[in-house]
DNA sequence: GTCCCGATCTTTACAGTGTCAAGAAAGGCA
DNA sequence: TGCCTTTCTTGACACTGTAAAGATCGGGAC
C-alpha cells in the first residue's frame, strides 16, 4: 500500500461513498437513502460499500460524522466573529438554527438517535460531541461572569439554552416554525 | 351498512390495524416499523391495508394522530389541574417533556415532517394543531396578564417557550440529555 | 327464500432493498 | 514472471411496498 489503506482500484472509494452519501441527504431524507442509491451515485456496483461499511448503519454514520463536522464548524466561526458575550451566544444559537434551516435532513442525520447511540458513539463522534459541549459551556461561563452572575448556575443554563435553540433548530427543519421566528425568540428568551 | 362503515368481516379492520401500528410503534422507530409486520399483528394477510390506507405513509399518519391526541390529551390534563399561570405552564411543559421521555417513538411519529407536511395536514390532525396552539397561546397570555407585562410579547413568547420545551422534550426523547436535567433547566428559563 | 352486487380480504406477482457468498480483476512483492 | 492480497462484481436470498386478479361474505332486490 503506497499511501492510503483504500487507495486501490478506484482511488478512495470510502471517501466517495461518503461523498455521495452526504450530498444525497441533501435533498432526501436519511431514512429513504438507499444503500443502493449511494454506490450507483459513486460509479460501483452495489455490494461494492460493503468493503468499506459493514452495513447501510455504517455507511450513515460516517455521513453523519462529516456532517457533524461541518455543523459544528458553522457555530466554532460564528462564535469567533464577535468578542462580546452576549453577540457571541445569539450568534451560536444562529449558527445552530441556521444549520438546521439550510440543511434539515443533514441535520435530522447528526441527532438520529438510532445511527449515533448518545451512550457509545463513535470515536470521532465523541471528538465533535465534545468539542461542540465545551463550547457551549465556555459561551455560557463566559455571559454569567461578564454579568457577575454566580458561575454554577451555567450546566443548568447551557442545558435549558441547548433546548431552546435545539428545540428552534428542529422546529424550523422540520418547517413547523418559519424561519422569521426565530430571532424574535432568540431575543425573547436571551434577555437582549 | 348497519352501523360503520368499515364493520364488515374482520370487525373493524382499520382501528385494528391503527391500535396495531400504535403498539409496534411503542417499540421500535418509525422508520423501521413494516406494513406487513402491522398486518401480521393485526391477524390479516399483508396486502388487506390497502383496502383502508392508500399506502404505508397513510397507515403511519393515521397512527400518528392518534398518538397526537394522546400527546395533547396530557397536556390538557397536566394544565387543567393547577390555577396559578406559572404552574400551568410548567405543568405544560413537564407534560410535553414527559410524553416525549415516555413514548420517544411516538413523540417522533407525531413531528415527523414526511408524515404530517406542516404546509397541509389532514383535517384531523389540523384540528389537534389548532387545539395545541391554543393551549399554548392562552396559557402565554394568561401568565403575561397575570404579570402585568404586554400581551403583545405573547406570539414572540409561545415560540420561545414551544422551542425550548419541544428541544428538551427531542433531546431527553433521543437520550442526548437526561430526564433529570429537564427540571433545572425549565426553572433557569421560566424565571421561578 | 334465492340471486346478485359490492365491499372486504387473500393470493399471486413484480420491482426494489439490505446483505452475504463466490468469483473476477488488478496492484504490490517475490 | 508469477503469486497473493485487496478490491470490486456477479449472483442469490429474504424481505419490503405496491398493484392486479381472484375468492368470500354480508345485505338489498325480487
Amino acid at each position: 500500500m503506497s499511501r492510503s489503506a483504500a487507495a486501490y482500484h478506484h482511488g478512495d472509494l470510502r471517501a466517495a461513498l461518503v461523498d455521495a452519501a452526504v450530498t444525497l441527504v441533501e435533498e432526501q431524507s436519511p431514512a429513504r437513502l438507499s444503500l443502493r442509491e449511494v454506490a450507483r451515485a459513486a460509479g460501483v456496483s452495489h455490494a461494492a460499500p460493503y468493503h468499506h461499511f459493514a452495513d447501510r448503519g455504517e455507511l450513515l454514520k460516517a455521513a453523519g460524522d462529516r456532517c457533524m463536522a461541518d455543523f459544528l464548524a458553522a457555530q466554532e466561526t460564528a462564535v469567533a466573529a464577535h468578542d462580546d458575550p452576549d453577540a457571541r451566544l445569539v450568534a451560536l444559537g444562529e449558527a445552530y438554527v441556521g444549520y438546521a434551516a439550510a440543511h434539515p435532513h443533514a441535520f435530522a442525520l447528526v441527532f438520529d438517535p438510532e445511527l449515533c447511540p448518545p451512550g457509545d458513539p463513535s470515536p470521532e463522534r465523541a471528538v465533535l460531541i465534545a468539542r461542540n459541549e465545551e463550547l457551549l459551556a465556555r459561551c455560557v461561563t463566559d455571559l454569567l461572569t461578564a454579568r457577575g452572575q454566580d458561575p454554577a448556575r451555567a450546566p443548568a443554563l447551557a442545558d435549558a439554552l441547548w433546548g431552546t435553540v435545539h428545540g428552534l433548530a428542529a422546529l424550523v427543519g422540520d418547517g413547523h416554525l418559519p424561519v422569521g421566528a426565530v430571532r424574535p425568540a432568540l431575543e425573547a428568551r436571551l434577555g437582549l
